[in-house]
RNA sequence: GGGCUCGUAGUGAAGCUGGCCUAUCACGUCUCCCUGUCACGGAGAAGAUCGCCGGUUCGAAUCCGGUCGGGCCCGCCA
């Protein structure tokens, strides 16, 4: 016999199925007992009568989070008896036989009431922090919204590419994770901070349209909308300029709101559009919450900030590292405005020059970022000799990608979102630990795997690498 | 790298201006009773030396220092 899923059962009045799951709560009446059973889909009422007393010592030893499997009769209950808080209160399964799968210990914390237990708890047993209703739902949306996306993508003709985890470092830019090269000793790989320079390269190979669900790495300090491991989805197109680029992830967006949140509502259609300097004016920031009522939970506003200044004198923002008078504010592959080339070219009101940068808002948090890239190789030079490379270092960092832009590379431009911060103010978490199945703490510990931890002597000595304290 | 904050039975909280704290409550757990409950109900029981180490004091869950662990924030995050 099929297992059926309890919320099919509403469906099933009259017949007989089997329903696997876990034991939610157990009500025990001496001579009656009820159980809420619970799976993925779902809660509901089992009966357990007195007349097969074998099954029913057997249901007597039932306890919280034991694995059963039960066969019974689907009955509708009398009105008095329907239970209103659940989606399966208008009946409940009859047993007429129960195998014990596998019992349980009493759990650490009790799963409906796993929303208030310390983080420190649910992470350290995030198997059963999963079982709650919050976290399934989580898991679910997260997984709906990333089956829209690849469709959608799929429709308007992307291919979904894996790009390598074990690569190179770009300089500048975030702190990055190394992995040690067996074969190589005393040389590293770079865990990626973001596909940028793949999928650049893709569209040199002439994929033209590229998408991915990539795990991107930045070694630094996390937050509550941060990890130091998160998820990006990685877009990249040929042939296109910044409108058609924000037009298809406005769209896909739009989508995304309406299939899976409809109870949602957009503040503002199409997504309004600021320039970094009127959101600096207006808000006094680069990622404004626009939106008209802060507590209505069910409100979204997007928007877009673009116009953002190529360079900033490194003598006001210090950060980046950058050794010369300039710096980049977002990313040194991306072009500047069409209009701007010029000035780029010419190096002339370098403070002037804006960027195709666009990044995309969402009351108050950046969910995405991204711009048309330099596709010559000569503009790109520009960009790395105004922000103070020497030729000698463009040659060592940048040298793959300006030879592939010579060889033919098509004008192009893409973003990346942050999805799980996406997921996270969709599903209204205060945190992006909600909706990974399984984040890290503010130190990046992995409390249930216990990582990072000590390798053997043989591993280090393998890897030729000598821990000093 | 820095600042703030929390840490008390399995879980969540109270106590924390030091001494009737031999640490309170709720949920959970265990035993018994209960044929319609639905986070059933009733009777009873077990369970924490207050994260850890040190100090102050006649006396510390309570004050001080350190340390470990969770969270928030600044820096950082092209």
């Amino acid at each position: 016999m099929a297992r059926t899923y309890i919320a099919d059962v509403t469906e099933k009045i009259g017949e007989v199925v089997e329903l696997k799951g876990w034991v939610a709560s157990r009500r025990d009446h001496g001579k009656l007992i009820f159980i809420d059973l619970r799976d993925r889909s779902g809660v509901l009422q089992v009966v357990f009568l007195g007349k097969n007393a074998e099954m029913f010592d057997t249901a007597s030893t039932l306890r919280d989070e034991f694995v059963i499997s039960v066969k019974g009769l689907v009955k509708s209950r009398v009105e008095k008896q329907i239970n209103t808080d659940i989606p399966t209160g208008s009946v409940e399964l009859v047993a007429e036989s129960l195998e014990v799968l596998n019992t349980a210990e009493t759990p650490v914390f009790e799963i409906e009431k796993a929303a208030g237990t310390s983080e420190e708890l649910r992470m350290k047993y995030r198997y059963l922090d999963m079982r709650s209703k919050r976290m399934q739902t989580n898991i679910q949306k997260r997984h709906q919204i990333i089956k829209l996306i690849r469709d959608y993508l799929d429709e308007q003709k992307f291919y979904e590419i894996e790009t390598p985890y074990l690569t190179k470092g770009t300089p500048e830019g975030a702190r990055e994770f190394i992995v040690p090269a067996r074969l190589s000793p005393g040389k590293f790989f770079v865990l990626p901070q973001s596909p940028q320079q793949f999928k650049q390269l893709l569209m040199v190979g002439g994929l033209e349209r590229y998408f991915q669900i990539a795990r991107c790495f930045r070694d630094e300090d996390t937050r509550g909308d941060r990890q130091a491991e998160f998820t990006q989805l990685d877009i990249e197109m040929s042939f296109v300029d910044r409108d058609e680029v924000m037009e298809l992830n406005e769209k896909l967006l739009i989508d995304i709101v309406t299939n899976i949140y409809p109870e949602k509502r957009i503040q503002q259609v199409p997504f309004p559009r600021i320039s970094y300097a009127n959101a600096m004016e207006k808000y006094g920031s680069d990622r404004p919450d626009i939106r008209e009522d802060k507590d209505d939970p069910n409100l979204l506003a997007f928007c877009w900030i673009v116009d953002f200044p190529m360079f900033e004198n490194t003598n006001k923002a210090e950060h980046h590292g950058a050794t010369g008078e300039w710096t980049f504010t977002h990313n040194p592959f991306s072009a500047p405005l069409p209009e701007h080339l010029e000035m780029l070219r010419k190096r002339e009101n370098i403070d002037q020059i804006l960027a195709t940068q666009y990044d995309i808002v969402l009351n108050g948090y950046e969910i995405g970022g991204g711009s048309i890239r330099s596709h010559r190789a000569d503009d790109l030079m520009k960009v790395l000799e105004i922000i103070g490379h020497s030729n000698k270092n463009i040659q060592r960092d940048f040298g793959h990608i300006l030879t592939a832009l010579r060889f033919g590379a098509p004008p192009h431009g893409g973003i990346a979102w942050g999805l799980d911060r996406l997921v996270m103010i969709l599903q209204n978490e205060p945190s992006i630990r909600d909706v990974m199945a399984f984040p890290k703490t503010g130190d990046n510990r992995d409390l249930l795997m216990d990582a990072p931890s000590d390798v053997s002597k043989k591993q280090l000595d393998d890897l030729d690498i000598a821990v000093k304290s």
